[in-house]
Parts: C-alpha cells; sequence; structure tokens
DNA sequence: ACAGGATGGTTTGATATCAACATAAACTTC
DNA sequence: GAAGTTTATGTTGATATCAAACCATCCTGT
C-alpha cells in the first residue's frame, strides 16, 4: 500500500485557527485600525503610535519610562525606540529622574501639547465613525474595549 | 492679568483617550499577545505572525500575493518582506502564475508543513488559556472574536 | 495593434517591535 | 560599608509595518 501520506494540517485546522485565533484577528484588527488612524493624522506627521504615546505622557507628574511602557504593554526597549523620533522632532523630553538616577522621565513640551490640541479633534472624529461602525454591526464598543484591556 | 494659560489638553482629555480609543486598546491587546504567543512558538523558531500567514497559505490552491494581503489585513509590500525570512528557511515557496505573468502565488514546501504539524498543539494549549481568561474575566471570546473582525 | 489606464508586486526609507545582552545606580545583607 | 542582588534603562540585530515611488503585465477602447 503506497498512500502514506506525509503528515499535514488539514485545511481544516487552517479554518479552525482563521476562526477562532484571537491572536490573529487581534493583529489584524490592529493592522485595520492603525492604518485608519495614521491616515488622519498625516495632516499633523503623527502616527497613531505616536498619538497614543503622548496622550499617555499628558500627565502631571511626568512618567518614568518603566511605568509607561508597562502602561502601553510594550517592550521597554520599544519605548526606548519610539522616544526618539518625538524628541528630535521637539516634541517630547526625556530628563533624568533627580531622585534616582537610574530612572527617566518622559515630558511633553509646549510644541508637543500643541500639536495635541490639534490632534484631539481628528481622533474624536475618527474614534466616532469607528463607533458607529461597530454599532451598526451590532457589536457593543465598550464591551470591545474591557475584553481588549483584560487580555493585556 | 497674566493667567492667560497655554493652550493645554486637559488631562481629563487624556483620560478619556485612554479609557475610550479602541485603536489605543486594540494595538496595546495585539502587542501583549504577540508576545504570549511568540514565546509559545519560539522552541519551533516561529513568531506569531509567521504562523498565521503560514496558516494562511494551507490551502489546496496557493493564493495570489494580492489576496493574501487583503485576507491578513496587511500592506502588500508588508507581505512582501514578511516571506522573505520564510523563504530563506525554505518553509514556503512563491512562484510565478503561470496563467497572469504580473502575480505571484506563495505556497508551504513540505518543510513548512512539517513545522505547521507541530505548531498546532502549541497553538491549541495557548490559545485555549487565552479563551480560558477571557471567560473568567466575563468576555465572551466569541463576541470578541466577532467585533475584531468587523474593524477589518 | 496601440495608447492609456488598471492591476500585481517590489523596492526604499522610516518607524515599530521584541529578545538578548550590557551598563549603571539603588538596595540588601551581613 | 562592601559584595551580591535587584531595578531602570540603553544598545544591537532581526523582523514587522506602512506609504510612496517604481516597474512589469494585463486589459480596454478605438
Amino acid at each position: 500500500m503506497s498512500t502514506a501520506e506525509p503528515p499535514r494540517p488539514g485545511h481544516a485546522a487552517t479554518l479552525e485557527v482563521r476562526d477562532r485565533c484571537l491572536c490573529f484577528a487581534a493583529q489584524r484588527a490592529a493592522r485595520a485600525l492603525s492604518r485608519r488612524f495614521d491616515e488622519a493624522f498625516r495632516p499633523l506627521g503623527l502616527t497613531n503610535g505616536q498619538f497614543s504615546l503622548m496622550m499617555a505622557l499628558n500627565q502631571p507628574q511626568p512618567p518614568a519610562l518603566g511605568r509607561l511602557a508597562e502602561f502601553l504593554a510594550m517592550d521597554r526597549s520599544t519605548l526606548t525606540a519610539a522616544l526618539k523620533p518625538l524628541a528630535r522632532r521637539g516634541l517630547v523630553q526625556v530628563a533624568e529622574d533627580p531622585k534616582d538616577r537610574r530612572g527617566r522621565r518622559a515630558a511633553l513640551t509646549p510644541a508637543g501639547r500643541d500639536l495635541l490640541v490639534a490632534a484631539l479633534p481628528i481622533w474624536k472624529e475618527t474614534h466616532a465613525a469607528v463607533d458607529a461602525e461597530l454599532a451598526e454591526a451590532g457589536t457593543g464598543p465598550a464591551e470591545l474595549r474591557a475584553a481588549l484591556w483584560t487580555l493585556a
């Protein structure tokens, strides 16, 4: 008998992953939303990630980088890299923490705050559109948000 | 009077974005899930993105790159780049479409299929854990999946 | 058949992302 | 207070991601 098939994941397995994998679905949705907000912010020269990062910096106390990375659920080294273009453009400033000379704290500059002021209405408009689409599809945005935060 | 404040987005605006922005929540969750599956697949030398891509290739007919990019909700050029490391490792093969010499079709090699066979139980185990966490948090994974697919 | 437009991919340049390693400062224990 | 540990961050090298510009092929109308 010569019908010994090579080990092969059946197409059915692919379909299961395609239909059920939350990781895939999250990456996919993240890419799509990313492009959408990137496009909206493009007139300001901002990406959605830079917007979120700068928003996270808009606090009374400039946060330490470690805390910030944790809040953003990203690697510390990713944050280091992400701050560089913003610092180069004078939108944020990273300074040594006087209390702990290991630590550094990132803060918005006045120019950064001005840019956030300009970006906020764009965010509101774009986000409202996304919310509306989800509502139309019968999905509660609030539950979705809650679920996404559970994952991180 | 000298109390003319510079235009500054209030901290309240930050809190609204933090609490309501689906884009931010999606990026965040995507990063966290990414790391989790990357770690699970690491013994095989695969990332979650490579796993998803190879899964998408496991079809009777090797898909054209454009279709594939659309299915993955990623840019065509991203797909071009993502295929390179896999082709280098002999896990996938990209060939010209004889019907349309502009087009290219990507297919798994036998080695790629073998690796998928090894990766599937890892996916099952990791994904079951994520599902369980969501269920414990009172979130229906099915609704989450549906919502994420609505976005892309 | 040919000219214009549409379609399918790639390349380039910038940013994003992570793990692994490296460095420096604070803390802890004796 | 010195040695070892923990904490906070940076650096390096690889992959991921996109937009813009580019090239090749197909298609369409004439």
